[in-house]
DNA sequence: AAAAAAC
């Protein structure tokens, strides 16, 4: 179906056909008439999907065709990281050219001077406003936000949200708005806990389930059997003789993100971090440089694992295994977007192994595993069934509940 | 046992 069949505003229109959009994706075909209709949506979806989209498209029309003013907030868009909020805002940004909407990113780590346009912003009034949970309460709190006239609430990755904590913080941005609104909410998974929160805030909501459990399938997956030690002489290997201008390192602490960026960097590679450990400048001009391709490699934490769209990535390595296996799906589905190809690599070591035997359950399938290269020596050895160090001789009296 | 998010 073509964006001009769903009968969206000719100035959204515009937007869409120069950037050369025409057909809508699934969820859009589904979520855009529904959210015109002004139901309440609750939406099991990822990026990638043109979810960002599906909720964009539908709130700049109803802007547009209501000839709302912008001298208040018409919609509040929650969303869990800075870089999201980012990205979501420029993509409204590119999407609105030619609509008069207006807009603007609300987050954390900004200096004095964005603090300012942000309580300009807030009270004279933007269309739509994204932003993380904790500057919006504090912005709230001030009092100043010209939020009673609000339409429209969006809440993405939900999931994601509720696993930082962020349930109370929600609560309490929607206790700030006018209780007649419609309320959109995105999530990966739906779990138990985003089923009640949708029970409580949305009324009758439409649902769309585009989830996609199983990673894009031109994700070539493979697993290295390789301890610590062997990891970094791995990479080297797989960038002598792959073909890699662009490649994203996971890892699962800030402090490991930090020692592999270091040894790789001392190999004389062209690596960089990101991580909340940056100022949050940094994190955008390392983030710009690597969307630029003026950096080859980002070292990253699950940070930008969700959401974050970057094309053409041509290898995702993790260099271990994901402590929450719906991330493993996040971290790789970095690559092989929009119509490229790309190559998924994982290293596990023996306290990875159960980790990733539960991840290849959750996608149903097993994933090819090999050994480093030879001359970095054999790695461990692999057994789905081993525990690893789950069951390791440091706790077995420990008592209490554990997860 | 982790990451992220407010000053």
């Amino acid at each position: 179906m073509t964006f001009a069949e769903l009968n969206l505003h000719e100035d959204v229109l515009a937007g869409l056909d120069a950037i050369g959009f025409e057909k809508a994706t699934p969820i859009q075909e589904i979520a855009i008439p529904s959210i015109i209709e002004g139901k309440d949506l609750i939406g099991c979806a990822q990026t990638g999907t043109g979810k960002t989209a599906a909720f964009l498209l539908p709130l700049m029309h109803k802007i547009c065709a209501q000839k709302i003013e912008d001298d208040h907030i018409n919609s509040i868009i929650i969303c869990p990281t800075r870089e999201l909020a980012i990205q979501i805002d420029q993509q409204l940004q590119g999407l609105s050219y030619f609509t008069g909407v207006s807009s603007i990113a609300i987050y954390g780590g900004g200096d004095g001077d964005s603090f300012t346009q942000e309580k300009r912003a807030l009270s004279q009034g933007a269309h739509i406003v994204v932003g993380t949970p904790g500057k919006l309460i504090s912005h709230l709190n001030l009092g100043y936000a010209n939020v009673k006239q609000v339409q429209n609430l969006v809440l993405d990755e939900a999931d994601r949200m509720l696993d930082m904590g962020f349930l109370d913080d929600i609560k309490k941005i929607i206790s700030f708005l006018p209780k007649k609104r419609q309320n959109l909410l995105f999530s990966a998974t739906m779990p138990p806990k985003i089923r009640s929160l949708a029970k409580e805030i949305l009324t009758d909501p439409k649902e769309v389930n585009i989830s996609i459990s199983k990673p894009a399938e031109r994700v070539t997956q493979v697993a290295v059997l390789a301890h610590d030690s062997q990891k970094i002489e791995t990479i080297k290997h797989l960038l002598r003789y792959n073909d890699v201008p662009s490649l994203i390192i996971f890892a699962s602490t800030k402090l490991k993100v930090r020692e592999i960026t270091k040894a790789l960097r001392k190999e004389g590679l062209d690596a960089k971090e990101i991580s909340s450990d940056l100022e949050q400048k940094e994190r955008e001009d390392i983030l710009r440089q690597f969307k630029n391709r003026k950096l080859q490699m980002l070292v990253a934490t699950d940070v930008i694992s969700r959401g974050i769209d970057i094309d053409n990535i041509d290898m995702v390595i993790n260099y271990d295994a994901p402590n929450d296996p719906e991330d493993y799906i996040h971290r790789i589905g970095r690559t092989a977007r929009a119509a490229s190809e790309g190559e998924a690599v994982t290293f596990i070591n023996e306290d990875d192994m159960y980790k990733f035997a539960r991840i290849e359950q959750m996608m149903e399938m097993e994933v090819r595993k090999i050994q480093p290269p030879e001359h970095v020596g054999p790695g461990p050895e692999y057994n789905p069934k081993s525990r690893g160090n789950q069951r390791g001789g440091r706790k077995p009296f420990r008592k209490g509940k554990r997860r």
